[in-house]
DNA sequence: CTGCTTGCAAAGGCTTTGCAGAACA
DNA sequence: TGTTCTGCAAAGCCTTTGCAAGCAG
């Protein structure tokens, strides 16, 4: 359990007290690069027999990404991913199944010619690659 | 009420029957390129007076939608947000306002260097230029 | 003892659905 | 008359919140 221990280090690293529910909850979305649902995460935690409410897990979740260890995705309309990949990055996201893939920005080119609103800002990038089951 | 008119035969050209409500409904969100929610629709209606329930006006966007008369723009985790302008398009978000405006494609230059799924064909590609305010 | 965490259940917001009445052809 | 459309209310999801119990320092 080696991994757990590097793991309580990098939620400590994160200002993050770590739990048993929390480094639970890391395991499965923090040890890999992985879109995560909440609902997976829960399912997956009770298919280990881990003892963790929904509540916590939703808790820990956004805590993870307040502390910038998570990232949320939004292109499904029915639920929200997070995703372990925070540095910019961009998807491949299948309409009909709902899989998400990341995809390095380096095989991405963009050159963007607009004008942002006055007093705003740039907060990032995404493209989103959207395919269909043929 | 000459637009009206040119609505309901958007609208019987896309093969829904334009009764007084969807003709409302369009009124709204598709008389000019617009991004509008259904409670944002909705609550334009009732300011008009209009005589609509909130089921047919969700029932009506999804209609319009599966006639192609509208898009879905999933960038806000709290709310769906529907998209007059249903040719390819890229959009800026802001992520405080959630303010969302239209970039045309030409303004974007992508060229992607990746390889989709297997049995997957390409769907669109969506580019979200994020902002935030000072 | 004090503060942080957790779990449960309830609540909240958006969206869909079931069904009866209304509108229309 | 028969089909389509609408409205209301209820239900369904996903997510958040309130609060009491549990745990750690």
């Amino acid at each position: 359990m080696n991994h757990r221990i590097l793991l309580a280090e990098k939620l400590r690293a994160a200002g993050i007290s770590p739990t048993s529910q929390r480094l639970d909850i890391a395991e499965i979305t923090l040890s890999e690069p992985k879109h995560s649902s909440a609902d997976e995460v829960l399912t997956a935690l009770k298919k280990d027999g881990a003892r963790v409410s929904k509540a916590t897990v939703y808790n820990t979740l956004n805590l993870f990404c307040d502390k910038g260890l998570l990232k949320t995705v939004v292109v499904d309309p029915e639920r929200q991913y997070y995703d372990s990949t925070t540095h910019d990055h961009h998807h491949i996201y299948n309409i009909d199944t709902g899989e998400l893939i990341d995809v390095n920005p380096e095989h991405i080119q963009l050159s963007v010619d607009v004008k942002i609103p006055e007093n705003t800002l740039p907060a990032g990038t995404e493209v989103i690659l959207k395919v269909k089951c043929q």
